[in-house]
Formats: C-alpha cells, structure tokens, sequence
DNA sequence: CTGTGTGAAGCTTTTCACAGCG
DNA sequence: CGCTGTGAAAAGCTTCACACAG
C-alpha cells in the first residue's frame, strides 16, 4: 500500500471525492466519470483521475467509475471502513456542539468521553456521556486505546492540553483553539480556526 | 497595493503570523526575528520572511520584525483592522456555539442576525439576538450591508441556503456543512468540515 | 467512440544562499 | 556582526495530451 510517496495534498482531498460518492449512492447513481465528479467536487477532471491513481486502478476505460466500488475504495484507502473512538477536551459551547454533532457518529467517528477541568461541569451528564475531571485522561484514554483527541478549550490552555495528550499516547489532534501546538512530529495535528478562515477572507473584500 | 500577483497559500498563513505576534505583544515582546517567529508558527524562516515580502519590507536588517508594527501592518493587510458584521444561517447547536464564540467579537467579527427555518426557533433568543425567519434574510443582509455569512445548517440544506444568500448579495461564506457549495465565482468560499479532518488524518493512524 | 491512466510539460511554491544594510 | 529581502535553484503540484482499453 503506497503511503510515503502520496503527498499529503491528495489525502486531504480524498473527504471530498468520498462525501460526493455518498451523496450520488445515497441517489442511486451507478456509475460516474472523472469529469462528472470533478463538476460536483469542484476539481478537475485531470486531477481527480491523478489522484486516484496513486492508489490503483478504480475505473474502467471508456466508462467511468462504479460509484458504490469507488466509495469503498476511498472509505479503505483512508481507514474510514471501522469505528474510531474520540476524546473531547473541553466542554464549553463548543465542546457540547461535537458531542451533538451527528455527522461524527453517523460517520464511524465516536466521541466516547468527553472532559473539563471546571468543577462545576464534572459529573454533568452531555449527550449520553458524563463530563469527566481532567484527572482522568490519560486512564482513560490508555484503557481504551484512544488514538484521536479534538481539543475545544480557550486558547491559552490549548498547549497544556496538547502536552497532557501527547503524555496519553494520543496520535492524532484535531485543535479547534486558535493556537499553534507544538507538539512531536509522530503526532498529526489538524486545525480549525474560523477566526483565521475568515481573516483570509477578509483580504479578498 | 499587491492583489492578484500575491498566492492564495501565502494569503492564508498571514492570521497565522497574526495570532503569533498578538500573543507576543500581550508577552511584552517588542521585536521578533524571522527565525523565532517561524519557530511558534512551524514555518520555516525563509517562508516567513518571503510571505512578508509580497506587501512590503517591515523588517529591519540585523535586527528582525518590530512586533507591534508588524502586527499593524498585518492588520491591515488583511482588513482586520475595522469592525466586521456577519450573519449565522442556522440555530443549531453548531449555530449557537458560534454565536456564542467569544474570539469572534475580540477579533472585530459581530455576528448580528442569526436565522433559522424552524417555526419553534423563530423569537427566541440567542446570545443577545432574536432568531429570524428566513424570510427575513434578503432584507436583513441588503439594509445592513452584510457581506459575510456562516453556514451551520445540515448538509441537504446548505446549497439552497448558499443560493439564497448569493441572491441576497452575500459576497463571502463560511461553510460549515459537509457539502461542496457550487457558488459563483465571485463569492468567496471557505470550508470547515471536522469530519473531513478527521478523515484525512486516519489515512496515517 | 468514450473516458481512464500516465508520462511529460508547465506552473506554483518552497528552500537556498548571499548581497547588503543597520 | 546579525538578520532582512530576494534572485536563483530545487521541489512539488497541476494540467496537458495521448496511448490504450472496453
């Protein structure tokens, strides 16, 4: 399975070829061409078929791609064909938002405890769950094997909380703090920031 | 001043940089080399010093970056030095986290207008606004001069919410659903989705 | 014919390395 | 000296264009 030499720049699109697959199954469309796909993604035809063949061969010449065939493909290619299970630090607005947010679970993606260091939040109960001291992380997440944390606190604990998940044996972060980690390389970190998404596009206007 | 000859991938690592120098300012830090503030940044100080380079020369040789005029200059360059007014299409838990995001309004980002198409949500009230029909939108965004508006509606809704905002003369989105917008290409589009995060991190778990 | 898969070409972005300024 | 600003080189990414398979 090619994994090094496939830059990074193609796995992220990968999501969104996926998404677009689920929505045409979901429509019961059978088959689909480059061109069609990249109309719907938003890419070029010559890019998607380029991207797709840094993992194989998933479509038939002169006809296209069998949706239901590719989105499996894809769902393998990115490890999304199992259950992962999450941690959710941070129990403010945000915090309960993801727990709520049922594109996660709908998606294999489970938030299987979520934590707060303020007292007056531990022992409520969030969406199944009950919100937990942040004494308790690194048990947790060893007893569980957790690999996958998004961190939702205000930014200036955001590097604390990194460093005590990377204590945990987390692998990958997904920081939702407008705050740069610094965190081992070993440990993959995504960010979402929508002050600075928007700042971007301020520029523009 | 420099626009179209400056690279999209330059423009959005500036709120990077941005919220680098905040905090340092806040440090008391009075100037930063290249070097340093690659460091907090995870960027390469060539990188740091060429992005720089597209607006102007705000460095001094053999001293570095003066930290506050550098973040002045930032500022403007991304037109975050005025006061921003937004709109919020949906009044989920997602919506309501926003409203209720304090970084937005630190960042000169108001969220005025909130909407949704549920009759129960109409007139409530939510962080210190009042929950609009959506037939209230057009009007709203034309007499306040709305440019930005966030999507945080469930995926089957967010492309007739986008096309009711281009009608409405949005001419900036934020787009929390998982769903690829098809939007004129003169309406600036910018994408969250956590799942697809996730998704593109599980390919290296 | 239609539409994939893919080398090669073209373009963009990053890194290098150093002249030159305070 | 130390560190910026920047051409030039290197690396990375996208598009082109076409052989080839169904």
């Amino acid at each position: 399975m090619p994994r090094s030499e496939v830059p990074d720049v193609v796995v992220r699109r990968l999501p969104t070829y996926l998404m677009a697959l689920e929505r045409m199954l979901a429509r019961g469309e059978e088959v689909v061409s480059s061109a069609e796909l990249g109309k719907v993604t938003g890419m070029s035809a010559a890019q998607i078929r380029k991207d797709l063949s840094y993992f194989g061969e998933f479509g038939r010449q002169g006809l296209g791609y069998e949706v239901e065939f590719l989105r499996d493909q894809l769902k393998r290619i990115l490890q999304v064909d199992r259950e992962w299970h999450i941690v959710v630090v941070g129990a403010g607005a945000l915090g309960r938002a993801l727990v709520h947010y049922r594109e996660f679970t709908r998606r294999g993606l489970n938030i299987v405890a979520v934590f707060d260091n303020d007292p007056g939040k531990v022992g409520l109960p969030l969406g199944g769950l009950i919100i937990q001291p942040m004494c308790e992380l690194e048990t947790t997440i060893r007893r569980r094997h957790i690999e996958i944390a998004i961190i939702a606190v205000p930014p200036d604990a955001a590097q604390a909380v990194a460093d005590e998940l990377a204590l945990a044996g987390i692998t990958a972060v997904l920081n939702y703090a407008p705050a740069t980690l610094r965190l081992d390389s070993d440990i993959h970190v995504a960010q979402i920031d929508p002050v600075a998404s928007l700042q971007s596009i301020t520029y523009y206007l």
